[in-house]
DNA sequence: CTGTTAGCGCCTTCAA
DNA sequence: TTGAAGGCGCTAACAG
């Protein structure tokens, strides 16, 4: 007898139909009992695991939209060890570039019948730690990761067990798990040498922190090409705001080593120098030429239209948990991770000197 | 290299006294065992519900670290009925708008020690039905949503029974349902005026779609400001591609009472307008003067600076979710939900006509 | 203050 | 093909 006991309002023994209110929701006993069958019936009709008489079938159904029944998730993700749910964690969603790895993140994990459990970092590790060791107690069945800047790191196997992870767009220090990355080096390099195909001879980096993966890693491949032009680096990384970006811009333009051409080191370092250019009155392409990692939306309504390198971060967020349902389907703990390096792209517009009417982009 | 090194498939069947491999996780009843405590009592230590010896507490609490035991939240939440986390439905996170709401309702989540389970209606109705019954199966304590367009119908008290909702940004039909927006209308009609202080006789609206709430409530907006200065209406609701952006905007042009003033839906329109104009050689503000609904991050940096209806999005967000926060730790179904609207402010820069040097921020 | 009992809803195991 | 038992990890409700 099975008879809950907190009998309220709606405790009815024999359920009778719809007669059942909205107060308890119908479990599978509810169902069974109204179908005139075992809970173990129900179960197997539920999830087709075993042969069950088409007549017996039919019944359960029927109980089943009768009760207007829906199997507890949380019972069953109990019951098996495992939650059909992922944990993703990245450092901001207010960040475009992020919020994309985001939505291919839910678009892949729908399609696998998976929710996510989405968190934000802020960039700090302990929070980051925090968040995944959170997440891990829900019994998330995988993680897919935007590891907070250098937290070289507490993400670590250890943490996670037996659980699969995939970093994506930073790497983690832990050799054991994926990473999916894009080419950040090469990509900066590649156009810090169309720069120099324009004739430029003093290039300026600015960047955001280097401490930030992706950013030393362009920044590398900034360094990598004007040493193979033979020329100097000329780099600052303190855009993190307004002031200290169009400070040290203010400062550059003036000497007489000034930098005739710009490459920032994304989005946010952008705009700031964007708009320290446009206080100074620095035209570009004409006073100074110019060139952005990533891509943006209004990249090309700008004035004028903008150069930049252009990420997949749609793609990256989709191999990541491609990779991660392979590891989750797989269930076995790699020895060593895969390191995915995507491509990007140039998107050449007319902030780098180049005269197209439309944008050109090279793969 | 970090020692990893715990024989991966093979460590089963080990000695389970107090040698816990990291096989199992451990549970409570190991911690009790080692403590030499009943479950409860670690519990208690766990939960604080009720006082415990000290002399016992410390015990748990060395056994607890020493096993480096969690407690299984998914047990938890299973045997308490509430699972510590909500729902968040959106339509897309690749857009910013969406993206930024998304962060202040996940901010705001953690705060109060809850987990947020989001995923993406892309504007089906029925998809977002789908994924809400799919929360509720989760137990999810609450849900906040920014509704598809036009679910006028499928999101109601009835999918839902007692756990509480919040729809924020469009309403739904279901008046028990909380629901946070902006001043759209206002907003909308506001800048009209702008507009038309500045000489403007024919202002042309570019929409997205009449069927999105938000977008129709700015177009009744701008139609109130237009009659009460007994001027005409010149709409186009189908600006979801650049090529019919293009074509109307065209046509728009070259008629005798072509438009002198542009007010945009929202920040896909603002971007379709902007390309349109610039592939017609259109000047804003001397031949057009341009403004648009929703404010972004670069537009700041266009040419020129545009002129916006600015948005809290992240206000509405954490709004939202803090309503139901109230609703969750209150507990009870509200007879009718409350409405809030938040303001908007107006940011004049200089694609309306305006020349100030700095955005004016009206509020 | 502390321990025991009894499930939450489901599914694995075993028996019929 | 079907059902009964048992337990996943945790905590209310009661003892002691």
């Amino acid at each position: 007898m099975t008879e809950v006991g907190e009998s309220q309002a709606g405790g009815k023994a024999k359920p009778r139909g719809k007669a059942q209110v909205a107060h308890r929701k119908p479990t599978m006993s509810d169902v069974a009992r109204l179908a005139g069958v075992g809970t173990m019936t129900v179960s197997r009709v539920l999830n087709g695991t075993v042969p069950v008489a088409e007549e017996t079938a039919r019944r359960v159904q029927t109980a089943i939209s009768q009760l207007n029944y829906r199997p507890n998730e949380l019972a069953r993700a109990f019951r098996g060890q495992k939650s059909k749910s992922i944990g993703l964690i990245i450092p901001y969603l207010y960040d475009p570039f992020f919020a994309n790895c985001a939505h291919a993140v839910t678009t892949v994990a729908k399609e696998h019948g998976y929710s996510v459990i989405i968190t934000t970092s802020n960039e700090d590790p302990e929070t980051e730690y925090a968040e995944a060791d959170q997440m891990l107690q829900r019994n998330v069945d995988g993680v897919v990761v935007i590891p907070a800047s250098l937290s070289h790191s507490r993400l670590t196997r250890t943490l996670f067990g037996k659980t699969p992870v995939v970093a994506f767009d930073r790497p983690v220090s832990d050799p054991t798990v994926d990473v999916v990355l894009v080419q950040n080096t090469a990509g900066a390099r590649r156009i810090v040498e169309h720069l120099i195909e324009h004739g430029h001879q003093r290039i300026a980096f600015m960047g955001l922190s280097r401490s930030l993966f992706t950013i030393n890693a362009r920044f590398m491949g900034y360094r990598r090409a004007l040493q193979e032009a033979g020329l100097h680096e000329d780099s600052f990384f303190g855009c993190g705001s307004q002031g200290e970006t169009l400070t040290s811009l203010k400062e550059k333009l003036k000497g007489l080593n000034a930098p005739t051409a710009i490459l920032t080191s994304n989005t946010l370092a952008t705009r700031y120098v964007l708009s320290s250019l446009l206080h100074l009155g620095v035209k570009m392409p004409s006073d100074i030429a110019f060139a952005g990692f990533d891509d943006f939306d209004m990249a090309e309504f700008t004035s004028p239209p903008l150069t930049v390198v252009r990420q997949p971060a749609q793609e990256m967020g989709r191999v990541a948990t491609s990779l991660l349902f392979d590891r989750i389907e797989r269930g076995e703990v790699p020895q060593t991770g895969n390191r995915i390096v995507l491509p990007v792209e140039i998107v050449l517009r007319r902030s780098c000197g180049c005269k197209h009417r439309l944008p050109v982009v090279i793969h």
